[in-house]
DNA sequence: GGAGAATTGAGGGACGTCAATCATTTTTTG
DNA sequence: CAAAAAATGATTGACGTCCCTCAATTCTCC
């Protein structure tokens, strides 16, 4: 009735439970025949080592590493906020987290913390990625000395990293490029696309994403050329400030970086009938744009759900377990004011 | 370096391992100065009891107990589906999941279904409550006697159960009601509300919800009295057919309950432009009317994360944890055709 | 100061696994 | 067939906790 122990499996296999453990622990030095034996008492009986036990008994803890960027952008900050948030919880799990933060934006600088990081660090590392060739080289030099690397959020090195966990960013923008076709429906418009900078992997992306769907038959929307903005809100005052003056015909605007808070500004003080506004990640700005009527639909990419996400796939991999029954899809998701989260938690697990 | 085991704490505190035990564990017999330089000790080391470690040792398991509704409803099934999905990973942590089945929409069998159950059946119940007083009654007592109870999906007893694990209805129908107002920018319109039966609390909401924000300032669309189908095709085909003959000029449709898959079948009929159509949970059906582009969006209640969730805390409640620290949070999400996830598992964790 | 009560210490046997050691049995090989 | 090699069994002490017993110490109160 109860689970089998080792014991109980060496017993149906007609086995003492030192070859029992040598099979299970393929320590080697047993016939052929024993294993067989015991890997058919295993199967028959459902036995499932008890992975607390065993942690126990060889006093395993797991050490996870995070790389993520430096600086004070909402959505990282939010991202380490939710990594502090998950350290107490997983620590009673014999999970600790390291957090090492990296200047943004910066291929060299993240390589280079790459390069300095040794096997013996820690058991799994999980990095927000650029899409840089020496980057690359290092998580391939990582997996290569055993050590799994997990990208988060950006990625990079498809064939040397063990996962990604993080949004589709074309898909990201499509869902954008729904949401303004939705409001559009029946009337034409133009649409100003405001990026981070055209260099960023993830900007290009959703910017290819919207375009796509704004570009699909039966539309008459006119997606103009981006302005750029380098993620910050001066820069996005000025900019979409002078293309409103310049195109007051503007009826959609997709933002698709940081600096928001600007663009929330400028809309409290447009006169008549505003653009309807999309913009990325939920913030305290962007929440409290929704709420104020000021903006219409926030895509998150729901950060705190990929450290939860995150933290589980490293553990499935530091287990060796089968990564497919660890659940790693994040999809963009759409908030509107009516469907806000409660400002505490949300998305973790213990 | 490493956590502090009790052992750790009985020597920081100058006592005994048996008497750092006998408060950790409140066995009595100790003097009240001994329980205080225990509980300093416990304090200044950081001391956390190894959960997984005392479970060993007092062969502790979990059994969780779950009332859901019978039938082959999608959202049900998918619902059973995914307390099946996390059957196996959650055995491995000692954890025996049983599955229910009540006839569905009866409160009488529910009420005797829950009057059945013992406190020793399980060391927590979660149940796809109805509010009905019978329900409440049975959950009460279930509550004094020591069990823990939460509700899933739908809300009873909201002063005895520990827990509610589900969206807010009337947040969803507001999102809905959202959406419609979105595809009406600058235009007028008719919207027909479609409900399985006015009688259901959860289908009432969200009529309730969608009514509030259709009639905020600032709109210009008529919401129609809402048409019963039962949450059945058949009535579906008939009566929607029906509204659309008598008011050809419908501009949005929100159906709030089931069947759903021939509201569908009629919209890939009508000719020429037809109405925004909003619907609820994402099912095969639902997907697939998403993809060729028949329906607009989908609100979605996550049921894999429901249950995911819903575990979580039942475990936090069956180990005596603050609530606070499980994520219980349920937001109705939104799909539309670009933010469909992988059709494989999402939301689950480990 | 002494009896009785309260408190404390010491220890042991679980729980299921790991990682050893050492002795014994079986198989292989020349 | 004997010696070497391979395989197996038996056993042990962790890991951190629980729960129990028994004895020793300290305290309380008359």
């Amino acid at each position: 009735m109860n689970k089998p122990t080792l014991l109980d499996v060496a017993r149906a296999a007609g086995v003492s439970y030192a070859t029992a453990d040598r099979v299970l622990n393929a320590r080697g030095g047993v016939a052929e025949k024993s294993i067989q034996r015991v890997q058919r008492a295993i199967e028959d009986l459902g036995y499932e080592r008890d992975l607390h036990a065993a942690n126990l008994s060889r006093r395993r803890t797991y050490a996870f590493r995070f790389l993520v960027p430096q600086g004070d952008h909402a959505f990282f900050r939010e991202l380490r906020h939710s990594l502090e948030a998950e350290r107490a919880p997983r620590r009673s799990n014999r999970i600790s987290i390291f957090v090492q933060e990296i200047p943004a934006l910066d291929p060299e600088a993240l390589a280079d913390a790459l390069d300095r990081i040794q096997v013996s660090d820690c058991d799994c590392l999980a990095v927000v990625a650029t899409d840089a060739p020496r980057v690359t080289q290092a998580i391939t030099r990582l997996t290569a000395q055993g050590m799994p690397v997990i990208t988060l959020v950006g990625d990079a090195a498809p064939d040397a990293r063990a996962a990604y966990v993080g949004i589709d960013n074309v898909m990201a923008g499509r869902t954008a490029g729904r949401l303004i076709r939705l409001a559009h429906t029946g009337r034409t418009g133009r649409i100003l696309p405001v990026v981070g900078a055209l260099t960023a992997r993830d900007h290009r992306d959703r910017l290819d994403g919207v375009r796509e769907v704004l570009g699909e038959p039966g539309g008459s929307l006119d997606l103009m050329a981006p302005v750029a903005v380098q993620d910050r809100a001066d820069r996005m005052r000025v900019e979409v400030g002078q293309a409103l003056r310049a195109a007051p015909d503007i009826t959609g605007i997709y933002s698709i970086g940081a600096g928001n808070r600007a663009l929330i500004e400028i809309m409290a003080q447009l006169p008549g009938q505003r653009p309807f506004v999309v913009l990325h990640e939920l913030t305290p700005v962007s929440r409290d744009g929704l709420e104020r009527g000021l903006i219409d639909a926030v895509i998150d990419q729901m950060p705190a759900r990929e450290i939860a996400v995150a933290l589980d796939v490293m553990k499935a991999l530091a287990d060796g377990r089968d990564l497919a029954t660890a659940a790693r899809d994040i999809t963009p998701t759409i908030y509107l004011r009516d469907n806000l989260p409660v400002p505490g938690r949300q998305g973790d697990t213990t």
